[in-house]
DNA sequence: GTATCTATAATTTTT
DNA sequence: TTATAGATAC
């Protein structure tokens, strides 16, 4: 069977993993224990072996690792002309829903030429929902209403069962702008992130005939970071899988860091419920990383109580241990990464060995200034935020309207940029005549004539009704044709050419787009204007990094998953940024997934890793005394290095008499973890909410029965743990 | 109808 | 610190 090749040099389990192509198979793969290759040369495998390549659909977890995939089986030289005729599918679950959406949307009331609505898009439409149904935004909040909407979506409740099933006051509130939301969505024939997915899902479950195709279409499914999938996304692999049941699906639920995303460990952890006849095969060897830093993990990530029981081990040496450095203030903290870096480069290594990993994007800023300071190579992954600025979505308002008539958020936003005296009045008119006449706004563009409301506005409307009307009537491709032409005739270019200066130019940005359509053009000889703006809809920020880049790379600890770099720093090891505040005052089941991250993070290192924590951090403007993380405390003490802070070099604000320096050194806080239960002679019992630095001392929040939460200095309060 | 200013709020992680 | 929404001035 097959080749040969693809099974060389794999251990026993790998090799399970690469050749049981038929019937469900659960690959629970460690970190680092060459997963990749495994489902590459399963891929492979597949579609030389028993199937044709179009009938194998890999689904990863970004459009990166995607990429990525195609590149390496291409570069396994297998199948030959084979791969020409029809391209195996590999993709994220967002595109591959964005693509059915397109073909069979209708079943489920999408039209073809659906639009994707992105994160400010949704925002607007949900204000405009608020206000709608009657309610003010200061009382509620967008971000809180949308959160709900989106975690509704992830488990595939509509408007109609979210109403059914919302209990009190909020919830029953959130249903009636969660209708008002749908219908306006529908109505702009515009779908949210969420809504593919669900879409499709939902398709899949009430359209047999669909079902039975797609399943037909795509013989064998692989299904990449499985521990990272939804509601929605687990019924869509179990209805494309449910004819054949040739599914394979990875992940390892260790790794599990999106349920703030609606992500559902379960939907690992009982495939073998799911399918009682999967085979499971355990990849627990680690390739990856030195001995001190899997020890480290280890340790780390035995701390979880809700975990199946797994053991990583390596062959490799023990090599040198992981340090943890003390720095004064995050100023230090940068400073010091950025001398280690050096240090690396002057003894011959590359800036592209290293990144550094943090838990919110807030931190970047003071790392770039010392990598910058210090003439050393970066890069930050963050590639929505070309598509984020100004003037890169407003060239993108005229594409969208130009395709779905009925994007009204496009339409307004194209007709008010450049500004041409089409003002709030005129949109209102227009606005209700389409709704009046039974068209979408873009008709009413079209049909201003018959616009009687519309009297001096007519003029400066028309204009912008011509150009529209013009694009439209160009050829779906060259994309890049259209999106120049855009930008020339819609006047941006000539407004753009006066402002701009020489490290923010949009002009250049705007040009950047162009060469990003006509590269497009290049690479998909079929594509449409259409198409290509599905693809940068959904382009994520990791999709940006180049691995092969000569420069320190800086993420999150959430997009560096998947990858690995010698040497790694992870920065803000401090109670309340990881674990972050938000989970250490949530539910206990945070903390885990706040301890998975970490783990994410120190899988990440092969050489060298470094933890840092600061003792004082300036967060949104204002410095705090910090607390060492409680993760720090679960290594082998025995085996880590720690590098106290070094006093005689004090480059830090506290020098400069920026703040006061408060004396909380040697106070145990670990004895007051969240959750244990404590004994006050006067309060009585109550609950450890947490313990936090304010001012000068440290304070533990207490939780008790009658009398709420309370809390105490640390130095002085009389409190008694209770074993539990 | 448009531009500018001010106040105000809010900050986790991402397809 | 930063972005954004709303108010105000032109």
């Amino acid at each position: 069977m097959g080749d040969d090749r693809l099974i060389d040099g794999l251990t026993a389990p790998q090799r399970e993993a690469v050749t049981r192509l038929d019937g469900p198979l659960l690959v629970l793969a460690g970190a680092g224990s060459g997963k990749t290759r495994v489902i590459t040369r399963r891929a492979a495998l597949l579609a030389t072996a028993v199937a044709r390549p179009d009938e194998v659909l890999a689904i990863t977890f970004t459009n990166k690792a995607a990429g990525e995939m195609r590149e390496r089986i291409l570069a396994l030289g297998v199948g030959g002309g084979a791969w020409g005729r029809g391209r195996m599918w590999i993709c994220t679950f967002h595109s591959l829903c964005a693509r059915l959406l397109r073909e069979f949307g209708q079943a489920v009331g999408v039209q073809p030429c659906y639009t994707i609505f992105d994160e400010s898009d949704k925002r607007s439409v949900i204000r405009e929902a608020i206000g709608a149904v009657g309610l003010s935004p200061d009382n509620w909040r967008p971000r809180t209403i949308e959160a709900a909407i989106s975690d509704a979506k992830n488990r595939m409740l509509g408007p109609a069962d979210y109403a059914e099933q919302a209990r009190d006051f909020s919830e029953k509130t959130i249903a009636r702008v969660y209708d008002e939301y749908q219908a306006r969505l529908a109505g702009q024939n515009g779908c949210d992130f969420d809504d593919l997915l669900m879409h499709v899902a939902t398709l899949l479950q009430n359209r047999p005939e669909i079902q039975a195709e797609l399943s037909r279409r795509f013989r064998y499914l692989l299904i990449d970071e499985y521990q990272d999938t939804n509601h929605a996304q687990y019924q869509i692999a179990t209805l494309l899988a449910s004819s054949h049941r040739n599914i394979c699906v990875t992940g390892d639920p260790d790794q599990s860091i999106y349920a703030w995303r609606g992500a559902d460990i379960r939907n690992i952890l009982d495939f073998e419920k799911d399918y009682p006849d999967a085979v499971t095969v355990r990849l627990e060897q680690n390739y990856r990383s030195s001995g001190a830093i899997l020890s480290a993990a280890s340790s780390l990530i035995s701390n979880n109580k809700l975990r199946k029981d797994k053991t990583l081990w390596t062959e490799k040496e023990f090599g040198p241990p992981v340090r943890i450095w003390e720095c004064e203030d995050e100023l230090e903290e940068a400073d010091r990464i950025a001398v280690d870096i050096q240090t690396h480069c002057a003894a011959g290594g590359a800036a592209g060995d290293a990144a550094i990993f943090y838990r919110v994007n807030a931190v970047t800023r003071v790392l770039e200034d010392a990598l910058r300071n210090s003439g050393i190579p970066y890069q930050i992954a963050r590639g929505v935020e070309f598509y984020n600025r100004k003037e890169i979505k407003d060239v993108i308002a005229y594409l969208r309207a130009v395709v779905n008539p009925a994007d009204e958020v496009a339409v307004v936003r194209a007709a008010g940029t450049p500004t041409r005296g089409i003002g709030k009045v005129t949109i209102e008119r227009l606005k209700t005549f389409a709704s009046q006449t039974g068209i979408s706004i873009g008709e009413a563009v079209a049909r201003i004539n018959e616009i009687e409301t519309l009297k001096p506005a007519r003029k400066k409307v028309a204009p912008f009704a011509k150009l529209i009307a013009q694009i439209r009537g160009m050829p779906p491709r060259p994309v890049g044709d259209i999106v120049e032409a855009v930008l020339l005739n819609s006047g941006l270019e000539a407004s753009l050419r006066a402002a701009g200066d020489v490290d923010n130019n949009p002009l250049e940005n705007v040009y950047e787009l162009v060469s990003a359509a006509r590269q497009y053009d290049e690479q998909n000889p079929e594509g449409s204007l259409a198409d290509w703006l599905q693809q940068i809809s959904l382009v994520s920020d990791t999709d940006a990094i180049e691995l092969t880049g000569g420069s320190v790379t800086l993420m999150t600890l959430h997009a560096a998953k998947g990858l690995e770099f010698p040497i790694v720093y992870m920065v803000g090891l401090e109670e309340d940024l990881l674990p972050h505040r938000r989970a250490v005052e949530g539910a206990d089941g945070e903390i885990e997934e706040e301890r998975r991250l970490c783990f994410v993070g120190v899988t990440r290192a092969m050489e060298r890793l470094t933890l840092t924590h600061a003792r004082f951090r300036m967060i949104r403007g204002v410095t705090e005394r910090t607390m060492a993380s409680r993760f720090l405390a679960e290594l082998p003490a025995e085996e880590v290095e720690y590098h106290e802070l070094e006093r005689t070099v004090d480059r830090s604000r506290a020098h400069r008499g920026e703040y006061n320096d408060a004396d909380n050194e040697g106070i145990d806080v670990s004895r007051f973890q969240p959750g244990r239960t404590v004994e006050h002679p006067e309060y009585g019992r109550g609950r450890v909410l947490g313990v936090e630095a304010r001012g000068k001392s440290v304070y533990v929040r207490i939780h008790f029965e009658n009398e709420g939460a309370r809390s105490f200095a640390l130095d002085y309060a009389t409190l008694d743990l209770i074993e539990s």
